[in-house]
DNA sequence: CTGAAAGCGCTAACAG
DNA sequence: CTGTTAGCGCTTTCAG
């Protein structure tokens, strides 16, 4: 007799109608107790939950989402997930704690990755999304943006767009490093690092020959950047060492390690970019340069819920300060 | 005069009806272009494609996925987004192969994170969520489960919960380590592990308490678990020398690091569980039992797509086999 | 291919 | 508080 009924109900998970049936109450009270609306009663609160408890029922955020146009929802498009990565987790806590969801992929460094995956997001109206940009080329954001998206990158610019970004002060941090052993009496220092069409490493070897510049020091043999491979890190520093380099600067956390791989029994001192847990595991501890990841993730979600609640406000970018770490490799004297 | 068509158009997403507008087709053929169905004429394709790149139209992920009952999309819960988690990398990459999109969020070791994780991703209609269960009670999964929500565990079964998983074949592992041992002489061999409330740690316990008594030796001093803290790991150290161990097995990554921290220059063989960046910079090379992440991550991904398909089907519990990778620090004889 | 219309599950406006 | 209803943006059925 019913049979058309039971069809229907048949393997298909309850929504808030069969909830109000169940309770015996209005679909608008569902939605309220759902909510957690503190104009319902006790009582019917009560029939409510009891109701959802008996069919299992989940609420469906998709139609929320849908019917109220925004998610709650952040995404961060990162290099790497299953990487360290200090700024991501800040990044979840501090959206966390401003009760945003923060929903993560992998860019892996391959830029045809990362537009699948910003352009995912986007289809899926994430409210914002945390982006560490890659390389090249980003014009397929400029649509995505002029359509309503709200971004901010981290760690580097996203070049040749303007958009909110927060990035760390790598020119302190390299004269930092300069001076830190300037002072502890090295008068020729080498800098080791990325390949120079990273935007960080462009950075920071920049900064670095400005340094040597500023000092009046030359160049020659003192500056090596390319990609992380460890045969071209050990010619490097044969290279620094013949120059008559007693200290090293490193690049990034990868460069120190291959570096203090590679200068063994043999006193240099070194001052890395970027620290790590492996800096306290070497001998002697490593002296870094400190990204402030906390500040850094904070910011990015100040700035993106900000840029979400006002898509109209200038484009911001902040420079968080480092702080140069010492703990031993970079305060031997030179030989 | 059309004053109220102003109205509407202003500051709102294009939709679909706006593209057919534009593009003066219907609705159905735009729904066509953007699925890329192949029955629509180039010509009225171009119009199309025009008209969205003229009103910066991007589809609407969430309206789609309502009408469609899929999201297209796995979550993957794990303990820390921002930590070395090779199988995690695995998952995204299987993930990606089977055309679906992997949303990663971390549960820091925290219950009612995960718990908050999971249930946000089930509202979120996830059609399937990759979990590395932590600790102890997750009843909250029942009703989750009830509900239609397809999990799959990796790394650690759901304790209490028929629920499919995948994990290393951590007594096989233990098995390796400490048959390699003895086949370099060994005869007193310790284990240094986690605390056995963790379920790997556990496991890998109780299979050196196995091995040990299966060669017919003695347990006295031998087994040290607890707390990842270098205090208690140096102490574990001094007693299994003292006791007469020439050689010590290591219960995961962490530990192993601390052990070669705290073994400085005497020597003892060491095989540590888990393979790492570390491992082969440690002096000698850190001979390791090493996870198939490859494997655990694909077949996570096989395990959840078939669960998705038959939601009915048999629960099932895949081990997998592990790799003993003799790089020096195995391979010392006693003295 | 077009045009019209139903429906996915929810929220919110409206009149009782 | 209840009951009804429109509508979020999409897919899909149905008749032309």
């Amino acid at each position: 007799m019913h049979g058309e009924v039971n069809k229907r109900r048949k393997n298909r998970r309850p929504t808030m109608v069969d909830v109000a049936r169940e309770a015996g109450v209005a679909l608008r009270t569902v939605s309220r107790v759902v909510n957690d609306d503190a104009t319902v009663g006790s009582e019917l609160a009560k029939r409510v939950h009891d109701a959802i408890a008996a069919l299992d029922y989940r609420p469906d955020e998709r139609a929320r989402h849908l019917r109220l146009g925004v998610t709650g929802t952040l995404g961060a498009a990162v290099r790497q997930l299953s990487h360290v990565n200090p700024v991501l987790r800040a990044v979840e806590r501090a959206a966390r704690a401003a009760d945003l969801m923060v929903l993560a992929a992998s860019t892996e460094d391959d830029e045809r990755l990362e537009r699948r995956v910003v352009e995912s997001m986007c289809r899926r109206r994430f409210d914002g999304i945390v982006l560490e940009p890659i390389g090249a080329d980003h014009g397929y954001l400029l649509p995505e943006l002029a359509a309503g998206l709200s971004l901010v990158a981290v760690d580097r610019p996203v070049l040749g767009l303007e958009v909110d970004c927060v990035i760390s002060d790598n020119m302190a941090g390299i004269q930092a490093a300069y001076g830190h052993l300037t002072a502890h009496g090295h008068r020729r220092i080498a800098y080791i690092g990325d390949d120079e069409r990273i935007f960080t490493a462009q950075e920071r070897a920049s900064a670095f020959r400005a340094s040597v510049a500023g000092a009046g020091g030359g160049l020659d043999g003192m500056v090596h950047t390319g990609p992380i491979e460890p045969g071209r890190i050990a010619r490097a520093l044969t290279t620094a060492r013949a120059g008559g380099a007693t200290a090293v600067i490193t690049g990034n956390a990868t460069i120190s390690v291959e570096v203090v791989r590679g200068s063994d029994d043999r006193r240099m001192a070194i001052v890395g970019f970027d620290d790590s847990e492996l800096a306290t595991l070497l001998r002697p501890d490593l002296t870094v340069v400190a990204q402030d990841d906390q500040a850094i993730g904070a910011t990015a979600i100040d700035l993106l819920r900000s840029r979400i609640a006002d898509h109209g406000r200038p484009v911001t970018r902040v420079t968080v300060p480092v702080e140069l770490l010492a703990r031993g490799s970079g305060e031997q004297p030179p030989p």
